[in-house]
RNA sequence: GGAGAGAUGGCAGAGCGGUCGAAUGCGGCGGUCUUGAAAACCGUUGGCUGUUAAAGGCCCGGGGGUUCGAAUCCCUCUCUCUCCGCCA
């Protein structure tokens, strides 16, 4: 959420910002500062009468004291009509914020200023490509049929037990899936990031702070009796370990690493790209996050980018970079790089991470704050995020990718001792 | 699930309806002393809003009410603790 004294103060960049996300309605933007200014007026006025009641008050309590009995009485008469006064514009004031904060939460964050403009996915700017792209035999064969050949995750019996989209790892599958987490997990941990095994499900506070509700309530699996919700990603319950927190300079960066299962409802994207492993509701991932000082968030970024990199070189999996562009960025995010692992079967990339500076957008709504060292200056921190890395593509690119002319599929090395096995098939 | 107790500042812990943003202790910060440190002593030490700065306003779990005035009274919700029951 962006903050109404920001957009007062920088107008014009917000609105051009805005028009780089491709965000339509920029008279959102005067709309929010023509009610902030009526808003400190009727602050302002309201504290002027609530600071006469309080004198008064005062004043009768010290009459009482001093047994001026009817002088107290006296006063009295005059505390209704303040009252009935400042209660108006209490209402007045209550209105006006409500209003303004359903303005501001429709606005996306602004991007940084190396976002690319663009509208959709094809205007993304590609950062990097690493690796080669395998050329495979005309026997090769998409992850959906090689799962079902090696019997190693059962879409249907997922359908059977719950419904479509939530797979069921079996055998090697499932020790691939235990493998993964653990390889994952433990290159965070080498790289800094303490383990936080989070909650699954979450309270409406907690999905409001990252940005889940109110924008993305549809894409959450919803416990209604007791008003929870599916995690979408650990990202939620791990941001929100600092929310209302004021932390030290001293004590950032912090950085957390967290496998989770994510639930996903993907309302609305059925048909296309769904097949197999590459749209599911229930996935395993591990997230990293962290919260920085704005001097240092984007060198935080590509740090956490380095990270991802470096996991997917011990893969062996060949992938791109992207910077997003405004179009295609999500709507808390002010700079995002998706990674993309070629799937040769598939002959497309597969999007695997996604890693985003959120600057204050997210901490704004959390009250997640710092104290500076040197000023003492209390101040909204920056949260990054991104996943390092989803299992379910990763594992169609590894077996797609590293099929062999026997039909089997070989694990790149790093994943052996984790797996106990090499070969699947 | 049943019965009871409670929720106050970073922590602990006071607080007859009136001058309480809140005693006191600990912790933190600054200083005196010391070669340095500890101890002792002195001072200081919440957040939000607002302003050039102030003044002012709001916050004692959340919400609502009574009152000229609420941390203190009433209603309600949430959470925590203790005992019982159930249980991986």
């Amino acid at each position: 959420m962006l903050q109404a004294a920001y957009i007062a103060q920088n107008r014009d960049a917000v609105v051009a910002g805005l028009q780089k996300k491709n965000f339509k309605d920029t008279d959102k933007v005067d709309q929010i500062i023509a009610i902030d200014e009526k808003r400190r007026k009727v602050k302002f006025d309201l504290d002027e009468l609530l600071s006469q009641q309080n004198s008064i008050a005062k004043e009768i309590g010290q009459l009482f004291a001093q047994g001026k009995r009817d002088e107290a009485d006296a006063l009295k008469g005059k505390a209704p009509l303040l009252k009935e006064q400042s209660r108006e514009l209490q209402e007045q004031l209550e209105a006006l914020e409500l209003e303004q904060y359903e303005l501001l939460v429709t606005l996306p964050n602004l991007p940084h200023s190396s976002v690319p403009s663009g509208k959709t996915p094809e205007e993304n700017e590609v950062v990097k490509q690493v690796g080669t792209i395998p050329t495979m035999a005309s026997t090769a064969k998409p992850h959906w049929e090689l799962l079902e050949q090696f019997g190693i995750v059962d879409l249907a019996l997922g359908t059977k037990i719950t419904g479509a989209g939530f797979p069921v790892y079996l055998g090697k599958g499932a020790r691939l899936q235990r493998a993964l987490v653990n390889f994952f997990l433990d290159e965070a941990i080498a790289a800094g990031y303490k383990e936080v095994n989070p909650p699954l499900m979450v309270n409406t506070d907690t999905a409001f702070g990252t940005g889940q509700l109110p924008d993305k309530e549809g894409q959450m699996y919803h416990a209604t009796e007791d008003n929870y919700y599916l995690i979408p990603t650990a990202e939620v319950p791990v941001t929100n370990i600092h929310r209302d927190d004021i932390l030290a300079e001293g004590d950032l960066p912090i950085r957390y690493c967290a496998y989770s299962p994510c639930f996903r409802r993907e309302a609305g994207s059925y048909g296309k790209d769904v097949r197999g492993l590459n749209r599911v509701h229930q996935f395993e991932k591990v997230e990293i996050v962290q919260f920085q000082i704005p001097e240092k968030s984007y060198e935080t970024l590509e740090g956490m980018v380095s990270h991802v990199e470096r996991i997917l070189q011990k893969l062996e999996l060949p992938y791109r970079i992207l910077r997003l562009c405004g179009g295609d960025m999500s709507f808390s995010s002010a700079l995002t790089y998706d990674f993309e692992v070629y799937s040769a079967a598939q002959q497309r990339w597969l999007e695997v991470s996604s890693v985003s500076n959120f600057e204050t957008f997210q901490s704004n709504r959390m009250k997640i704050r710092y104290k500076g060292n040197e000023d003492k200056k209390t101040q909204l921190v920056h949260t990054l995020n991104g996943s390092a890395l989803a299992l379910p593509r990763i594992v169609a690119a590894l077996l797609e990718n590293n099929q062999t002319a026997e039909g089997t599929v070989l694990l790149p090395k790093v994943l052996h001792s984790y797996t106990g096995f090499e070969v699947i098939g």
